[in-house]
DNA sequence: CGACTGACGCCGA
DNA sequence: CTCGGCGCCAGTC
């Protein structure tokens, strides 16, 4: 309740509730996270995402799928692996989210993040 | 102070 | 499918 949270630490808390074998887009975190329409904000909470957080940014696509990185980069290929490792198929740089995305329970969310 | 950039999203043609 | 435009905001130049 009323925690003094940055939005950043809003983000990260929400990307840490995706479970394993499923994925979210920046729009849907950002949502989530109670900054609707600043997935950019997302994106720039992950790129400021601490090393001693740990935070599952490779769950966090766009909102077509495709991973935010350009095929052949390193973190491309790291996210692709670390998915593949969680039963998420990669096909082509992008995810099947009609599949795939994560479906989160308001409840929890609430409950959780206590918003 | 303004202009540009960026792990983005959505709508229209 | 691709391409262009608008919104949105923090950080950098």
């Amino acid at each position: 309740m009323t925690s003094s949270v940055t939005p950043n630490e809003k983000i990260w808390q929400t990307v840490k509730l995706i479970p394993p074998g499923k994925v979210a887009s920046y729009g849907q975190i950002a949502d989530l996270a109670g900054l609707p329409g600043r997935a950019r904000m997302v994106g720039k909470a992950l790129k400021s995402c601490p090393k001693d957080l740990v935070v599952p940014w490779y769950r966090v696509l766009r909102s077509n799928g495709q991973i935010a990185f350009p095929p052949g980069s390193e973190q491309n290929a790291c996210q692709v692996g670390l998915l593949q490792e969680e039963d998420v198929v990669v096909l082509n740089s992008r995810v099947s989210m009609k599949s795939f995305q994560w479906h989160p329970d308001l409840g929890e969310i609430l409950y959780k993040l206590s918003f």
